[in-house]
DNA sequence: TTGAAAGCGATACCAG
DNA sequence: CTGGTATCGCTTTCAA
């Protein structure tokens, strides 16, 4: 029915075994001989059969990136980057099946879709994206982290914590300098009263972009502020914008884990008839494309998102001991954009 | 080193067709049977190999989703719609690895990943987004498509135009239709200077688009207005937007191609001094959550993306020569929002 | 530089 | 309900 190797051995009178090599091109044969068997593959219209190629060498061409929400194009800007390095057209050697797995932020999928990624012996695998901080989760992953890497597979961290112990290589962005900064902004414009909203409790990211906050303002010898906890989505912004408001209606600035959320804060602002930024200024985190200027207002802690999925993509893809460059964490940079203003008053 | 079939057989005392009839659970076994199987997977820690699987069933648990921007929150909401049906946790019956692929757009990847998928003997192809009207390209696409469902991979086209002859199942958005309405919409208040930014040149949602924003202006009586074209992208719309204000400088209202492009075509008008939508009206298409109320002076078609991506899904798994409930077009809803205005004067 | 043949690890048919 | 085993299509020594 279908066509397979020895069809094309046949047809191009050498054996299977010439085949081979002239599709993996990593042994040397004789040029007619090459010429030959490309000839066939190409009349008889021949697809490699993976799952067979897969088994004899132990070993696939699938590389799977995990995040947390497809829909959110923080995620899709390092996919896009890790699978332009790695998949087909990019640089990283050929034709590799660079693949893209939505766990919906949910532990259970992530452990899911490692699961079926070992299954396929994939090649590599990045997990992007914040980490959830639950002991019984954290143990389950990095046993499967261990295991994929012991088969063989390398994995690689972009954008949570390291996991010591476990083979895989981090490649983490400094959120907590990130929170730091963008607090130290508003202080130094004179506000005070600011409010913060979280990211969802138990994420690396939630948890290390308010520390920044709050060590900004314990810096400057302020408490901390009123803090509202949600998912990373624009509505989770917009519910949250408006229960500070309720906790402290005098407030002259908010904080937002994330652009999403911020410009869900934005649209609650200005539903409650608050102004941007001459009533209240608004922060986000991250580099979406849409809000640089939708909300001329924003003040952004840009993240080099797809430099540093590119970087990830290399790094999967290296089969050296140490990834090119080293393993590093990549400074956000502190952008202002439009009006962001002092306190009124 | 690694665990195998064999091994756990052993260690439950039984044979390996016993272990892969329990792990397949579609062959009766009996209880206590199936218990001893399942406690040696759990203690041996055995994860199947599915390249091997793969190659003796001649069939993969691999779906395939490919998307023409994975940044685009568009396709986003899509893919992860189709993932949620398909893979883990999805109701079409277990475990499958739903992946998303990213063409960027370019026609050779498009191919490229099909070819890849090929290989994996992919279970199912969802390929969504307008489709590049080349004559050359659609001839290999289709030649494409043609051999993977007669290899028994299903095809789902989803947002492109049916492929007849090819055994690919078609679900199809309303673009004309929705086309014509937005700017039907326009008319009935008052604008007849509207320009147009079309998406790139020799793509069928481009082009559907721009044919029902014709006919709307045809059956009015009217010429067809400026237009220029460009990527679904917000720069491109920012560019546009600038040109046809230069080309006509008295336009009250803009039609762009997508919500991404009308964002850019707002961050444009508001650049060059003109109030939205005092000045200028703005439309788009799509349905993009951040544009709900990031531009509330937005008018929009709003095509139920995340349905769309749902019915794919199910039909990709669908074993039955129709897909459930039959092959539809999608028609979007005209959504005004905030303030769209009739012009001055 | 090329060929022959032994696996790779699971599936599914045929017996029992 | 369970076991034996041929088979899937390719890779990769080992020889020639």
């Amino acid at each position: 029915m279908t066509v397979t190797l020895a069809d094309v051995a046949a047809r191009a009178q050498v054996s299977p075994a010439t085949v081979s090599r002239v599709l993996n091109g990593n042994y040397p044969v004789a040029a007619g001989t090459r010429e030959r068997v490309l000839r066939a593959v190409d009349e008889l219209d021949y697809v490699l059969n993976g799952p067979a190629s897969s088994l004899a060498a132990s070993a696939s061409d699938l590389v799977g990136i995990l995040v947390n929400d497809i829909a959110d194009p923080f995620f899709g800007i390092m996919a896009g980057a890790v699978q332009s390095e790695i998949g087909p057209g990019g640089r990283a050697g050929g034709e590799r099946l660079a693949v893209v797995c939505n766990t919906g932020g949910s532990p259970e999928r992530e452990l899911t879709y490692l699961t079926l990624l070992q299954r396929q012996r994939a090649d590599a695998v990045v997990i992007t994206g914040g980490a959830i901080e639950d002991a019984e989760h954290m143990n389950a992953l990095a046993a499967k982290m261990e295991r994929l890497t012991d088969a063989g597979t390398r994995v690689v961290l972009c954008g949570r914590p390291p996991a010591p112990d476990t083979g895989a290589v981090a490649l983490t962005f400094d959120n907590r300098g990130g929170g730091r900064r963008l607090t130290e902004h508003l202080l130094g414009l004179g506000h005070r009263a600011i409010g913060y909203i979280a990211g969802p409790e138990e994420r690396t990211t939630t948890r290390h972009r308010l520390e920044g906050h709050r060590a900004a303002l314990a810096a400057a010898g302020l408490p901390d502020g009123e803090t509202v906890h949600g998912p990373y989505d624009r509505s989770s912004g917009y519910d949250a914008a408006l229960e500070l408001l309720r906790r402290d209606p005098s407030l002259t600035a908010i904080v937002a884990a994330n652009d999403s959320v911020a410009l869900g804060a934005c649209a609650a602002l200005r539903d409650a008839g608050r102004r941007i930024p001459d009533d209240v200024s608004v922060a986000g985190f991250d580099d979406l494309p849409f809000s640089i200027d939708t909300v001329p207002a924003l003040t952004t802690v840009r993240l080099p998102l797809y430099e540093a999925g590119a970087r990830a993509g290399r790094i999967a893809m290296s089969r050296e001991k140490e990834p090119p460059g080293g393993v590093a964490t990549v400074h956000g940079e502190l952008m202002v954009r439009g009006s962001t203003a002092a306190p009124r008053g």
